[in-house]
Formats: structure tokens, C-alpha cells, sequence
RNA sequence: UGGGGAGUCGCCAAGCUGGUCCAAGGCACCGGAUUUUGAUUCCGGCAUUCGUAGGUUCGAAUCCUACCUCCCCAGCCA
């Protein structure tokens, strides 16, 4: 069904959970589980439709059953075919697979339509033919119930003929709807007699111009669940009070259409310093605040990928994260560290200098080139190791120098001692600075008895152990580091550019090590003591990748000193 | 104010057919050990309390009552 997902815990118990168990239990479906994930192709799939998607291909994994991808596509004027191309590679891309199950409501357009007629002929639907404001203000409010409208007496054969005629493209749009004759005093709106069709005369991107009529959400969505004989039809908690209306159509089509899904609602995804919502989204990308769907700063599929996340570490996201009835914010955290979980283990490590200070080793040989062995994990020495050129001039980072070290500081400073890693102890003997007093090099001496590997090595135990590139040898790459996207945690509750955080993304040209050069687009690494980074899988070229950080590594250094 | 939901540690979340809960687990946080990444790993700590107030009971997070707070619903969107 779909891959399982390696460190993620076994599943905890929810109510969902607890439901099917009980179903399979009493033998409800007969054996039988079936979810389905039901995108509309209007949008691009982010964070919350992962959650969703997790939790229904989970469900059929972990209980044998089938999970469909159905797309939701009954509104013409907002589908397109392109959402749906991307929609079906994010789903692949997170691991799941839907077998031959790959359904379109638009394929059920014929018999939903069959099941309408039979609706108006048992006298449970009629044609209205109010205006759009008509209707709304024959509905009544929250706390007043609605009127009748002078249409809903229509008889059944006058109805199924104007329906006919709908179809048939008699009239203009909007002149006739069909509705459900349910009770128009009903305390839960959604029963006030709800449209079920509309005159829509749009390009369809699967049936073109084959319909003029479209049936709206609550008629097609319940029907296409009962035709592919889903168990449990699983959404997200807005659509609690569409459920009697789900259960009125189903029991009301009883005859032609022995099925009836049991439709159970969970809390959607609301994550800390981003934004989960289609229109919010639109938002950013239409106002240019991002630079396009996947920009790896937005939550969107497209966006966590080229940002450097794993279909595992989301997957592992979705478990950790639950599944309640609750209104809840997870903190962008518990995501991180899924990644860095994630790529602990498998990222090979790599050196990079993001922001390079020289050091001059002056008691080693000039001109003089050793190599330096650097394991590439340092916990699985079967991965291997990769050379490391070593040479008297070297690139460090600038903040591993401290001309006055504050406490606790176990890096480079005035004659104090430090590893270079992979090689050797160098003690600090003096800097020099430029004209406006920054510091342009750093000179040390080396003791050439503890090369990393040797005895020597062993022997000799210095607290700190920074990381360097041989500056003849390092290469120049792009960098970009990127952070949150709002300055405050529950963004999106007032909209705002202004909660934008301007240093989401920073670009800068670091030196890389030479094996870098090769990184293949998506290749991830640990650059050691930085984070995460992939190589782009859009800029770049071919031995000058770009590298995008997906998250930093964990510093208990730099959040004690501020 | 009508209807539908939800309230358990900083953030999630088990538990909710009452006792084995003086409440799992994860993340965060705080120690401490190991470490050539101040990373990882490891070990320890972290709710006498379950929105509030009453009640039932030998016994309640779990049952009852009232109240409080938050979320959703008036698209010919999904």
C-alpha cells in the first residue's frame, strides 16, 4: 500500500483509530476499510493536506484496506488540470500509492445526475428558480429560521423537465437551481434545503463542455464515497454540521445506491510561523512576499521538498502530531526536528565555511599539501570516508575566533588551543587586523605530533574542534539560508505583511569542500556544525549546485550566549 | 442570542465501558555522562492534577448537573 516510515513510532491510539477497530470488530463493512484523500485540483497540496493524506493511506495500510485519491472536481471555473499533475506527484512523492484507484468525481457525472432525477421524481428535490440573493435572504440566519420558497411546491414532472431542460442548456446561468426539499426551519442551515446543482456554463478540464450543470459539494462528495464503497469518509472538523445532510442524501438514495460511508471529522494542521490556508497562500505567492508555489519557504509540498524535507520526515511529522477533535498549533519545532531526526541518520557529512576568516598556519610548510581522511558519518564508519586537502593557509569560521573569548568559549582565541578537525592542534599566536580594526587573519602554529589518527592524536585532548577548508582548495558556492516566514508564531490570525520576517531568506556565497562539487540535485547533506542542506533541484548547474538549508542543527552554544 | 464541536504539563496527545491513573508517550525545557560536530547518543528530572463549581460513589480525568472559555456554520466554494 504504501511505504511504512522508519523511526516514526508505532501508531498511537485516536478516536478514528479506535472507530475502525471497533467496525472491524462487530464486522460493519463486512471486512471492508476504505478511505480516500479528496482534493480539489484548485490549489497546491501544503502541510495540512499531508496530514490528511498520512492519516487516510495510513489507515488503509494499517488495516489492509484500499485508500482512493479522489479528486473533488465538480467547480469548473477553479480546477485545472495542472493542480491535478501536481497533486498526484506531491501524494507519490510523500510514498503513498493508490493502486488503480485514481477516481475524479467528474467520471460519476452521469449517474450523479441519474440519482438527481430520482430524487426530484420521489419528491426530495425540486428546481428553484430564485435569484442568488433571493435565496440567501429566504434562508434566515442563525437565529431566525428560513421561508419557503414559492418555487419549492413545484411538482415533481415540472421539476425533472426544468432539470432536463438545465441540462440540456436551456437557460443562462443562474436561472434555475436544483435543491434539496428538506426543511427550510432547521436549526443547522446546511439542511435549509441546499443546492444541489447549478447552471455552471464553464470548460471543464476532464469533461470540456459535455455538462452545463454542476452538482455542488454536498451531493457529489457523499455519492462518490457510497459509489467506490468507502468505510470511512474522513474530513476535517468544518464539515461536522454537513453531516446530516451526508447521511440525508445517502439514506434518501438507499435504493439505487446501497452504500453509506461514515463520515468522521478531525482538527485540521494550524503550524506555528506559517500559514496553512489555500487563500493565504495565493496571498503570498500573488503578492511576490515568495517567490512562487515552491518557494522552499512556503509549507507547501513543492516548498518543504525543494526546502530540503523528506517524505519521511513529514510522514513521521503526521504521526508524531496526532489525530483529535481538538483545535490545536503545533509548534514549527516538532517538524524541524523530524527532519533533523531523519537526516542525522542518513545525511553524509560535508564542510562548509559560511563565513570565512584566514588562518595561517605559520610553522607548516608552504606550498606543502597534506590529506586529510573525514569520516562521512561519523556514527557508520562503513560509509567511508572522503580526502580532505590541508594546507598552511586555511578558511575558518569567523565566529570560531574570539579576540576577548567570553566564558565558557572553548573555540579560538589568543594562545588558546583548538582542533582542527580531522587534523591537527593548533594554538593561536596573534592576529592581524586592517585599517578599521577587523580582524583579517589569524596566525597559529600547529604540533605536527597530533594529526588526527595517529597516536599523537589520541594523547592529546583539546575541548574545541572547529571545521576549516584549505583555501586553494575550497570552492566558492551559493548558500541560502532560510528561516521562518512570520515573525510571530500564529501568523494568518491578522493578515499582514508586516508579521513577514524580512531575514526568511539570506543569500550568501560560502566555500564549500571539494567533493561538493558533484552534489547531485536533491543530495542532502550535514554541512558539520551548520544544519541540513540540499542541493536545488531547480538552480544550480551541473558542478556548481546551489544549496538550500532545510533546517540548522541544534546550538546550545549560541542560545546560552544570547 | 439557533445549531454543531472542543477544553488533560510550554506545544501536541493517550486515557474517557469509574479503582491496576497519587495521569502514557513525543516535542520543548533543566540537569549529568559519553563525544575530533557546543551535533548525535545515553541516563535522570519535568501535571498530588485533568476548564470551573457542585453532586453521585468506598473510589472520578473518566458518571450527573450548572457555569466559563474557545472554534465552526447564513457560497448557486470545497
Amino acid at each position: 500500500m504504501s511505504e511504512t516510515t522508519p523511526g516514526a513510532a508505532a501508531p498511537s491510539s485516536n478516536f478514528i483509530r479506535q472507530i475502525i477497530e471497533e467496525d472491524v470488530r462487530t464486522g460493519k463493512w463486512r471486512g471492508r476499510i476504505a478511505t480516500r484523500f479528496p482534493p480539489e485540483p484548485n490549489g497546491y497540496l501544503h502541510l495540512g493536506h499531508a496530514k490528511s493524506i498520512c492519516l487516510n493511506f495510513g489507515l488503509a495500510r494499517d488495516y489492509g484496506g484500499e485508500c482512493h485519491l479522489r479528486f473533488d472536481d465538480t467547480n469548473p471555473v477553479k480546477e485545472e488540470q495542472e493542480y491535478v499533475d501536481s497533486i498526484i506527484d506531491a501524494v507519490r512523492w510523500l510514498g503513498f500509492d493508490w493502486g488503480d484507484h485514481l477516481h475524479f468525481a467528474s467520471d460519476y457525472f452521469e449517474r450523479f445526475y441519474g440519482f438527481a432525477e430520482h430524487l426530484i421524481r420521489r419528491g426530495k428535490a425540486y428546481v428553484d428558480s430564485l435569484g442568488a440573493e433571493e435565496i440567501r435572504a429566504y434562508r434566515g440566519t442563525l437565529t431566525e429560521v428560513g421561508r419557503d420558497s414559492p418555487y419549492r411546491a413545484r411538482g415533481a414532472d415540472e421539476s425533472l423537465d426544468l432539470f432536463r431542460r438545465m441540462r440540456a442548456g436551456e437557460f443562462p446561468d443562474g436561472a434555475h437551481v436544483l435543491r434539496a426539499r428538506i426543511d427550510m426551519a432547521s436549526p443547522n442551515l446546511n439542511l435549509r434545503d441546499p443546492v444541489l446543482y447549478r447552471i455552471r456554463r464553464a470548460t471543464h478540464h476532464r469533461t470540456g463542455d459535455a455538462w452545463c450543470i454542476y452538482p455542488m459539494y454536498d451531493y457529489a462528495h457523499c455519492v462518490s464515497d457510497a459509489i467506490e464503497r468507502i468505510t470511512h469518509s474522513i474530513c476535517t472538523l468544518e464539515f461536522e454540521d454537513h453531516r446530516p445532510l451526508y447521511d440525508w442524501v445517502l439514506d434518501e438514495l438507499a435504493d439505487v445506491l446501497p452504500w453509506h460511508s461514515r463520515q468522521v471529522e478531525f482538527a485540521r494542521l494550524n503550524l506555528t510561523y506559517t500559514v496553512l490556508s489555500k487563500r493565504k497562500l495565493i496571498e503570498l505567492v500573488g503578492s511576490g512576499a515568495v517567490e512562487g508555489w515552491d518557494d522552499p519557504r512556503l509549507p507547501t509540498l513543492a516548498g518543504v521538498r525543494r526546502r530540503g524535507f523528506t517524505p519521511e520526515a513529514i510522514r513521521m511529522f503526521a504521526e508524531r502530531i496526532g489525530v483529535a477533535k481538538a483545535d490545536s498549533w503545533i509548534e514549527m519545532g516538532v517538524l524541524e526536528d523530524c527532519l533533523r531526526e531523519d537526516l542525522n541518520e542518513r545525511a553524509p557529512r560535508r564542510i562548509a565555511v559560511l563565513d570565512p576568516l584566514r588562518l595561517t598556519i605559520d610553522n607548516y610548510p608552504e606550498g606543502a599539501v597534506e590529506s586529510c581522511e573525514a569520516p562521512n558519518h561519523p556514527q557508520h564508519p562503513e560509509r567511508g570516508t572522503r580526502p580532505l586537502p590541508f594546507s598552511r593557509e586555511l578558511w575558518i569560521e569567523r565566529e570560531d575566533f574570539a579576540e576577548t573569548p567570553p566564558r565558557g568559549f572553548f573555540r579560538l582565541a589568543p594562545d588558546a588551543e583548538v582542533r582542527l578537525r580531522y587534523a591537527y592542534v593548533v594554538r593561536c599566536t596573534g592576529v592581524e587586523k586592517d585599517a578599521a580594526g577587523r580582524i583579517t587573519t589569524v596566525h597559529c602554529r600547529y604540533d605536527p605530533d597530533t594529526r588526527s589518527g595517529t597516536p599523537g592524536a589520541a594523547s592529546r585532548k583539546v575541548k574545541g574542534n572547529i571545521h576549516w577548508l584549505s583555501t586553494a582548495h575550497a570552492q566558492s558556492s551559493e548558500l541560502r539560508l532560510y528561516d521562518r516566514l512570520f515573525r510571530v508564531p500564529e501568523a494568518g490570525a491578522a493578515d499582514s505583511r508586516e508579521a513577514l520576517n524580512p531575514d526568511s531568506k539570506r543569500i550568501l556565497t560560502a566555500f564549500t569542500e571539494p567533493a561538493l562539487s558533484q552534489a547531485l540535485p536533491e543530495e542532502r547533506f550535514q554541512f558539520e556544525r551548520h544544519g541540513y542542506f540540499i542541493a536545488d533541484r531547480s538552480d544550480g548547474a551541473p558542478g556548481r549546485p546551489v544549496f538550500n538549508r532545510a533546517v540548522s542543527l541544534r546550538d546550545s552554544w549560541s542560545g546560552r550566549r544570547g
